[in-house]
RNA sequence: GAGCCCAUAGCUCAGUUGGUUAGAGCGCCAGGUUGUGGCCCUGGAGGCCGUGGGUUCAAUUCCCAUUGGGCUCCCCA
C-alpha cells in the first residue's frame, strides 16, 4: 500500500468491531467468574521498573534475557510488563496488602509485551487474564486457583484441553534434584544440544523441556523431580492431587513440566489444547512461595495462574465455539426533514434511558438510504418520522424482521419496546 | 538468531511464450421506487499491480535488493 501510511508495530494488532464483541464477551465471563470465586480485580501499570521483572521473573529466563521491551528516561528504567505476577507481587508489597488481613485473592486482565517473532498464537502485545492467591501455602489454595482457571474454560465451552500437573519442589528439593540431574547429564554433556549445554550449569531443569531431538533420548531416562521432593513437598503435592480427584478435575501428571519462569515452587501446571497449532499452551501457573520475599516483602506463600486470551480465542475458533453475539441496535430512528431530525435527537434519549439501544442517521440521507442502513445494522425495529407523523402524533413503528408496521403514539412505542 | 511462503481495488482473488485504456465476485455510493430495507436491474466511486533498482523498444509479468505480512524452529500466553 502507500508507503507513508502509519500502521501498527510488528506483532501488535487492532481489535476492531466484529472482533471486539468477542473480547467483551470473554472478559465478561472472566469478571463474572471472578465474582463467583470472590477474587478482586487489580490493575497495575503497564510499565514497571526493569529491575522488578529481572529479579522477579529471573535473569536467566528467556523473557528477561531476550524478550523485554525496555527504555530509559532520565534516571529511570522502564519495561513493558511481560507478565503480571511480579507486578502484582510488587503491588502487594508496596501497598502492604498483607496488613489487610487474611489472604489476598486478586485477578487481572490486560496486555503483556514480549519482543519475540510473532507467529500464530504469539504476538508482541498479547492479553492475559490471571489470578493470584497470596498468603496461603495450603493445597486448597493451589486447587482454588486451578479450578478458577478451569471454570472459565468450562463456561466458554472449550473442549480438548489437558491440565498437566507437576511439583517442582522447594529450594531444598530442587537443589538435590539439580545435583542429581547434573550428575546424570554430565557424562553426555557434549552430546546435548547447544542450548542444553548452556543450561547445564545455570538451570539444568530447563533441559527437561527441551524439544531438541538430540536431548530427547537422554531426557527420557533422566531422574525425575518426583523422586527428589522433600517430605513436605511430597505431601503437599499429594494433597493437591487428592483434592483435584475429589473435585473431579482431570489432570495428567507430567514430571518434565518445568515452566520457563524462575519463581515457581512446588505446584506447577499448564493447560494445553490440541486446537492451537504449535503454540499449544492456553495458560499455566503454579506456586511461587519465594517471590514476595524476592521483591522485598516478608516471606509469603502464594499461588497463581495466567492465561492467554488470544489463544483461548484461537482454540474456540477452530472448534466453532461462538463467543457471544453481535451487537445489533434495538431501534433505528429514520427521519425526513429538519423538524423530524430535531424531534428524533430528543426522542432517542427517552428510548435509551429505558436501557434499549437506539441509533439513527447522522448524515441526512434519503429514507431509502436510512432503511438500508437500518437493515445493514440489523436493527430490530425502525421508527419513521416525517412531517405527517409530527402533525398527527402517530409514528411509523416498523418491525424489520417481520416487515410489518403500524402507526402508534410515541408513548405506545416506548411501551412496546420495553416489553419486546 | 535461523528457515520457508506471500505481496494486484475496502475484502477474497483472476490476470505470461513481457505489449498499448488492469479485471471479477463481494462490499460501498446512487438511480430504477420524489416516505420504506432485504431480491432483481442499471450506473458510479475506488488501483502509480508493496517500495527501489536492473534487463528490455516495452515490466503487474523476468532478475536483484528492500520493506511489510504469514508460518515454522527455539521458548512461551
Amino acid at each position: 500500500m502507500a508507503q507513508n501510511r502509519f500502521q501498527t508495530h510488528h506483532g501488535m494488532k487492532d481489535i476492531l468491531p466484529g472482533e471486539s464483541e468477542k473480547w467483551r464477551y470473554v472478559e465478561d465471563i472472566i469478571k463474572k467468574t471472578a465474582r463467583e470465586f470472590h477474587f478482586s480485580e487489580i490493575r497495575t501499570p503497564v510499565l514497571e521498573q526493569t529491575e522488578l521483572i529481572a529479579r522477579g521473573v529471573g535473569q536467566l529466563t528467556d523473557i528477561v534475557s531476550k524478550e523485554m521491551f525496555t527504555f530509559e528516561r532520565g534516571e529511570d528504567n522502564y519495561v513493558l510488563r511481560p507478565e503480571c505476577t511480579a507486578p502484582v507481587a510488587r503491588a502487594f508489597v508496596e501497598h502492604h496488602l498483607d496488613q489487610r488481613g487474611g489472604v489476598q485473592k486478586l485477578f487481572y486482565i490486560g496486555p503483556m509485551f514480549r519482543a519475540e517473532r510473532p507467529q500464530k498464537g504469539r504476538q508482541r502485545q498479547f492479553h492475559q487474564f490471571g489470578a493470584e492467591l497470596i498468603g496461603s501455602s495450603d493445597p486448597i489454595a493451589d486447587v482454588e486457583i486451578i479450578r478458577f482457571m478451569m471454570r472459565i474454560y468450562e463456561k466458554i465451552g472449550l473442549k480438548n484441553i489437558t491440565l498437566q500437573l507437576n511439583s517442582v519442589g522447594n529450594p531444598e528439593s530442587r537443589n538435590n534434584y539439580r545435583e542429581a540431574l547434573q550428575n546424570y547429564f554430565r557424562p553426555h554433556l557434549n552430546e546435548l544440544s547447544e542450548v542444553s549445554q548452556a543450561r547445564f550449569e545455570t538451570n539444568p531443569m530447563r533441559i527437561l523441556d527441551s524439544k531438541e531431538d538430540e536431548d530427547q533420548k537422554w531426557v527420557a531416562d533422566a531422574p525425575l523431580i518426583t523422586d527428589y521432593l522433600s517430605e513436605e513437598c511430597q505431601s503437599h503435592y499429594a494433597e493437591v492431587k487428592r483434592l483435584l480427584n475429589e473435585l473431579g478435575i482431570p489432570y495428567t501428571e507430567n514430571p518434565l513440566l518445568v515452566r520457563g519462569l524462575d519463581y515457581y515452587t512446588r505446584t506447577a501446571f499448564e493447560l494445553t489444547s490440541t486446537d492451537l497449532g504449535s503454540q499449544d499452551a492456553l495458560g499455566g501457573g503454579g506456586r511461587y512461595d519465594l517471590l514476595i520475599e524476592e521483591v522485598g516483602g516478608k516471606p509469603t506463600p502464594a499461588v497463581g495462574f495466567a492465561s492467554g486470551i488470544e489463544r483461548l480465542m484461537i482454540a474456540c475458533e477452530s472448534l466453532d465455539i461462538p463467543l457471544g453475539e453481535n451487537d445489533f441496535p434495538d431501534v433505528y430512528i429514520i427521519t425526513r426533514g429538519d423538524k423530524a431530525r430535531n424531534w428524533a435527537v430528543k426522542a432517542i434519549d427517552q428510548i435509551r434511558n429505558t436501557g434499549i439501544s437506539a441509533t439513527m442517521d447522522y448524515s441526512g440521507r434519503s429514507i431509502k438510504a436510512q432503511m438500508k442502513d437500518a437493515n445493514r445494522q440489523e436493527a430490530t425495529y425502525a421508527v419513521i418520522v416525517g412531517d405527517s407523523e409530527l402533525e398527527t402524533g402517530l409514528f411509523t413503528f416498523r418491525n424489520m424482521k417481520e416487515s410489518e408496521e403500524e402507526l402508534l403514539p410515541f408513548e405506545k412505542i416506548l411501551q412496546k419496546l420495553i416489553h419486546a
